[in-house]
DNA sequence: TATAATAGTGACTAATCGGTCACTTGTCAA
DNA sequence: TTGACAAGTGACCGATTAGTCACTATTATA
């Protein structure tokens, strides 16, 4: 496990100064002092690694923004806390960040579909907390807002990451939320219609049976606790029969609705057997 | 040269589609139904043929924004005009536009350079039109309003590339002037310092002798007009020359001043003759 | 100390890449 | 019809790639 993450590390690094293509397994195995066939014991393939250093990253970064924004008590500072988590992940992990933005033919359809998962997450969490802070008067421009929010992040982030020298974060997010505070309490014209935002941010992942059996498969591998191995393993049967009983695959959900690890798989879980609920949170 | 055209066209299809690494020349020629051998009487090599794309592009898009803000008389319609114009080139080469933004490891140093350049050129442009607007209230946020005016272009241009979908690009230029204009009128908090966009925009290019050459060489082989080329091989006498004059090398560079196609070059020689005069446009 | 299991090695392979070159085809003036 | 020249072809080359595997080194156990 250790070894997995040097590799990581060396990867990022390499990936970052050169690209994913022109970076080489021999060069990240030499620039982490060990053989090419220790690489192979720890990643089955080079699109392993790929895939497991922005999930990991994705996974990660998600999970801060949100424990970040949901220790705020006042609207105000969700917004600037949701900034500042983001300017402060660009600035730690901006190697990273160049990676991810400007790398994104995956190969991997799966990859694809899990970036738009964590894609719509940001879109709610987003949409949560304007709703929070402008309650009547942003109906028609709460689209626009979280454009332009994404917008401000993609351009003052790519700032951040180009400058590695250091500066004042809070001054930035301060001038940020002003702005979005100006625009949503003076703001009159929108262009995104309900209609045209979810059209655009959400892609239809193309969830199969397998697909889900191999993440089921994947997450027991890691899972210690024993009450989670178990509702994973009920669901495993209820996926392959052949009349899936609708209360028990709802049941074992709830029972791994807290582990942030299974959130992609229940994600998955939803969207094959319909199981949207509008009134649950996610 | 209708061969160039061609193969440029099939490549930018690919290459949109796969990532420039990922589509080999093979996979080019096949898609344009020409041989290998073929592709290699076209362009020297596949690097070549990235750097005309990219520096075909550039150099139109670039014009095309400039002439379509200039004919503009109203400040306000300025302004308008320059997100209207990129919304519809985005629209048009959507395709172009999703290899240059995604892939930047150029491996060619000229070509950052390059783009540095035409970088430069449209802030400038941003800045005119911005002062021209607000002449006085906007004086600490100006470049702050630049980067957040890229920012919304990259939001929503993202938008347009991804959604073939026509829409009301006018709709949605005059909802972000209204917002620009808000922000002007009533932004306080600005992050930007002029040291601070000038350190992050200008990326200074290694421009060295040799480098010149070349690009006057290149310039020679396209251009006809009989005082243009004179100016040209004039200024190669001079580069050559061990004392170069200077009152020779500003006297040819404004021959060439009005020729769209020798931006480049020019830029390149005031730079590394130290001929920036404070009062010239460019 | 002997044995078994695990971790690590690097020469090797098959495939693919960008690029070359001896050769064929097409074109047009004489 | 001929010859000369440009346009186009695709087998081939050296380099590089991801991935393999027979082998060695290290560690743990008895």
């Amino acid at each position: 496990m250790l070894k997995k993450q040097l590799i990581m590390e060396s990867a990022i690094e390499l990936f970052a100064k050169k690209g994913i293509d022109a970076t080489s397994v021999q060069q990240i195995t030499e620039h982490c002092g060990i053989s090419k066939g220790a690489f192979y014991l720890s990643f089955k393939s080079k699109d392993e690694l790929i895939f497991s250093i922005i999930d990991y990253f994705t996974k990660n970064v998600t999970a801060n923004i949100e424990r970040s924004v949901s220790e705020q008590q006042n609207p105000h500072d969700k917004l600037a806390a949701y900034f500042m988590e983001i300017f402060n992940i660009l600035q730690k992990y901006g190697d990273f960040a160049t990676v991810f933005i400007k790398e994104q033919h995956f190969i991997n359809e799966t990859l694809i579909d899990k970036m738009a998962y964590y894609d719509e997450l940001n879109n709610k969490l987003l949409l949560d907390i304007l709703r929070e802070l402008y309650p009547s008067n942003v109906d028609s421009l709460q689209y626009d807002l979280i454009i332009i929010i994404k917008g401000l992040i993609a351009s003052y982030g790519d700032f951040i990451i180009k400058n590695s020298y250091p500066f004042d974060i809070e001054k930035l997010t301060d001038s940020l939320v002003e702005k979005i505070k100006i625009i949503a309490k003076y703001g009159e014209k929108s262009f995104f219609t309900k209609d045209m935002f979810k059209s655009y941010s959400s892609h239809q992942p193309m969830i199969t049976k397998d697909l889900i059996v191999e993440e089921l498969q994947q997450l027991l591998t890691h899972i210690q606790d024993e009450v989670l191995r178990e509702s994973l393993q009920i669901l495993e049967k209820q996926i392959q029969s052949e009349s899936p009983s609708k209360a028990i695959i709802l049941g074992m959900l709830s029972n791994l609705k807290n582990e942030q690890e299974c959130d992609w798989f229940c994600y998955m879980m939803r969207k094959y057997y319909e199981l949207n609920i509008s009134n649950t949170p996610f």
